[in-house]
DNA sequence: ACTTTTCATTTCCAAATAGAGAATATCATG
DNA sequence: CATGATATTCTCTATTTGGAAATGAAAAGT
């Protein structure tokens, strides 16, 4: 492998499956592309790309190139802005719970746009346990998740310190039951579903933990992938779903829906401990400064 | 910043603190290197090198970057390492205890090296705790350590699988106190001053456990760099020293000293979860397939 | 079945870059 | 003050890079 220009020429061609889109992307003529990538390969010694007829696809080998490619170029982006001092753009690569990416996120990074502009911000979502795990391996820089109630009076306190990661508190959310109107009692209700999100997911945890459904056999859990979606069934009237009160603000309710506060629970940032580019000291900043109501 | 050749210069020039020392040494021309570090500072927008005189030091900024350096460039031998399956060398970086190093590792190493003559292999010592560190971090591919017992029985066994790290048991090392002759109950000794590493050490953990040193208060530690001042320090009969009987059998031990066991600590080997390059794969097995007696 | 389009690759040429050697400037040292 | 060591600058050549057009080959359209 030869220079970072060839690694990013490649990850564009892994990305697009295409080498004159990928030209297209990189403003590069298709020629070059080709050169580039078979000088690669000659050098690595192995077939990344397969080409059948004239598609291409990623070899086994090339998979595997990928992942190094793309973190050799995330660490050459960090090492230049943290050697510039913060004047070459940083990027912050977030991860965030999809009620957090929804509801506080929106706002707070519109605004941090607007006060950074140079700051280039990526973010994706998944359930907190993932976002803790990439976070520590460095696919992501921070994460907003929250940590299980059950965790925290376990032996975990204790284990987080050990994770090199840092947590810091961010606000509080207000988890809230969204059930059909007529089944004020949660307990005694008829409905013995809970639409959540897939095992990880803190929320859905808690969900399980309060309405004591891992002791109970008689509840079934209808898996989701985004809160529309859980409201859409909750409407329906077959089953019960618990989701921040700061989500629900942003969606339209049906009348036959009803919500009965559950309990708070707090997001968290988390960042590997050391871990301060310029712009994520910004960052960071601008969290604090901001109010969260 | 261009390509990995401008780091490999970089780096280079940042060891020896020197650019004619550099260009000797990868076999280029200085009037190149200086060309290619300036090319490198612009790119960088940044002063890498301090230039007093004829003198080169290195600059805040340039420490900084040589950890980034650095950290590419082993990223990218191991890219090329595993993409080639194995054909490209590789390299393993291990992590040892300084009794470990002494007196396991070279016989193991040797015939290592001898069976997989492709790999390099590096090798540099430091106390358990840094080393777990070293791996986490990834600064080790892997390191041979003991885990302190007490922290076995604590919470921390819970702990350690949080870590992302693998343990392997590889061997038992049976330590021994090394006191001068005349002092066999060593609970009666009037010598109260123990010759050990630095904290971290899980030997002289255990030693202070072992002899209650940290509830007595009348006892003195003295800090040692190496088994061979230990031993030195207990010849004068001043001084009580905890050692490994491997460690013991590589030396001279004078006759006014005598040994008496102690307890077995088991020997472990770490590296983070889910790393596997052909060359460590190759490491391990041969790690399985000798028997340590 | 034949043409057209789309795409990767190859060829060719101009421009940029790398790298060695000689010359220069600058600082230590005897 | 001269000498030797060292970093840098300059200059020239060999290599590499990268785009335009040509080629070939596989889908898509008729």
């Amino acid at each position: 492998m030869d220079d970072f220009e060839s690694l990013r020429i490649f990850v564009c061609v892994a990305e697009e499956l295409s080498v004159t889109g990928a030209a297209r992307r990189l403003g590069k003529s298709p020629s070059n592309v080709t050169t580039k990538l078979q000088k690669l390969e000659a050098n690595l010694g192995a077939e990344l790309l397969v080409r059948t007829g004239k598609r291409i696809s990623l070899s086994h080998a090339g998979e595997a190139f990928l992942d190094y490619a793309a973190k050799l170029l995330s660490l050459r982006a960090e090492s230049m802005h943290v050697v510039s001092g913060g004047r070459t753009p940083g990027t912050i690569r977030i991860g965030s719970m999809e009620a957090t990416a929804a509801s506080r996120l929106p706002d707070f990074l519109a605004s941090f746009n607007t006060a950074f502009p140079a700051v280039r911000l990526e973010l994706g979502t998944g359930p907190s346990m993932k976002l803790m795990d990439d976070v520590r391996s460095g696919r992501l820089d921070c994460a907003f998740l929250a940590i299980p109630p059950s965790f925290l009076d376990s032996a975990l306190s204790d284990r987080l310190e050990v994770l090199d990661l840092v947590f810091q508190d961010a606000w509080e959310e207000s988890l809230v039951l969204l059930s059909p109107r007529g089944i004020a009692d949660q307990q005694d209700s008829t409905v013995r579903t809970l639409a959540a999100f897939p095992p990880g997911c803190t929320y859905r945890r808690i969900a399980e933990e309060t309405l004591n459904i891992p002791e109970s056999d008689d509840w079934t859990i209808q898996e989701t992938s985004s809160y529309h979606v859980m409201v859409a069934l909750a409407s329906t009237g077959r089953c019960v779903t618990v989701l921040p009160e700061s989500v629900l603000g942003t969606m339209k309710i049906p009348e036959t829906l009803i919500s009965t506060p559950l309990r708070r629970v707090k997001t968290q940032v988390t960042w590997r401990k050391g871990y301060g580019t310029p712009a994520f000291d910004q960052f960071l900043g601008h969290l604090s400064g901001t109010d969260f109501g």
